[in-house]
DNA sequence: ACTATTAAGTGATATTATTCACATATTATT
DNA sequence: AATAATATGTGAATAATATCACTTAATAGT
């Protein structure tokens, strides 16, 4: 089967907006409503769905309780994936405390940080264990991680990312706004937040240029 | 002239790329080099810079000065933009510490956050002043601010966002994990930290699916 | 039971983005 | 001055992605 990024990326939105309409009681719900949900054409909702195998029933549309499942699974949300953190400052804790920490799917059992001294080992608010970095490559491999989250702002990020992948972590998402290289056996999806407020800059339009298309 | 939003976020890569070759002492860059800084082809560099009146010498590459005089331009990098954000807890702080605060062309001149009282105003670490979430409207159009930052992770984003738009403000970046309405007047990126862990997690094949290219 | 209606599913088509490949300008070399 | 070398700039070709528009299945109404 052949996917595209862009679609898989709408994956999550289309789950979203699901767990949204299960919340207003809906059991059914048509492709040009999950569409305006999401601002998009009715005709790729349909498309995205058929690339997947999410089938719905003409005339009735689409079975929240079956989608929303079947999303589930693709997206890995039954697995209980486990990840690490690398770099557990203020960014690190937040992302960790207001996006990871009761989401499905993903639980993130360490966090490694470059002001733990080596040796030592101390708890965080949430309870999860913060070492020092110089442990990461024994955790990750001792522990079977499969994937990280970088939350490192400076250039130490990539000597974060090497010390994953020689851990034998697979995917990982990076916030460092630097480029980070890696082998083809990790993947590497690299969030730039300065990139997307310039990206916001050049299109709220003080200059001659029109965009495209929006999202 | 038309714009792809590709290239707009490719514009700010080009630019860390070229201030990277500046530091190690070059005038000239090829397209090459630049594209394999960025692990993309050379045509792309060549394409895009045309797109944007980015020119070189034959024989000879790119000017690295020039080009990054001309990106600066372009990204806004030069206007001094003032901006404010709205939710300053961690995640808000982190952001602004880590990323926005010596950051050329944008400036964060305000907080606002739902946990400072109505009245009250106070100075947080960096100096910046933070106010209540009731004050952004009047503070927006007071101070002509185009553009705004969301680190609001919960369901009230939305209504930051729709204060914003009432203060007059133009762009926006939103880190909420939430769809955001806005009309067109008010353009809107969203950056959804948990959708992008998900790609990660879906792209690192405990699955039959593709990827059809990176990046 | 028949008919009208409606929304999924999907090839065909259109749009957008990337890469190819080559003509052209510029410099270095002889 | 002529020639060789080489990297830009760009139409043309290709690939990726999105939309259109129609067929078909399922339901509701008569």
């Amino acid at each position: 089967m052949k996917t595209n990024r862009r679609s898989v990326s709408r994956l999550s939105r289309y789950r979203n907006a699901l767990y949204r309409f299960k919340s207003y009681g809906l059991t059914w719900v048509y492709s040009d409503q999950i569409a305006s949900a999401l601002g998009i054409t009715a005709a790729q909702v349909r498309k995205d769905f058929s690339q997947f195998g999410l089938t719905g029933k003409r005339k009735i549309g689409y079975h929240v309780d079956l989608i929303t499942e079947h999303l589930d699974r693709i997206l890995g949300k039954n697995d209980q994936n486990t990840a690490i953190i690398a770099g557990f400052g203020m960014l690190g804790k937040a992302f960790y405390k207001d996006y990871f920490s009761h989401e499905r799917g993903i639980r993130i059992v360490a966090a490694f940080d470059e002001n733990v001294p080596a040796a030592t080992q101390h708890e965080s608010e949430g309870g999860l264990p913060v070492y020092a970095l110089s442990s990461l490559i024994s955790y990750a491999t001792g522990n079977r991680i499969r994937f990280g989250v970088i939350t490192i702002a400076d250039k130490t990020a990539q000597n974060a990312l090497d010390l994953m992948i020689l851990g034998g972590i697979q995917g990982v998402l990076s916030l460092s706004p630097f480029e980070l290289k890696s082998p083809k056996t990790c993947f590497v999806n690299t969030v730039n937040v300065l990139r997307e407020f310039e990206n916001v800059v050049f299109f709220t339009g003080n200059n001659g240029h029109k965009k495209t298309r929006r999202q």
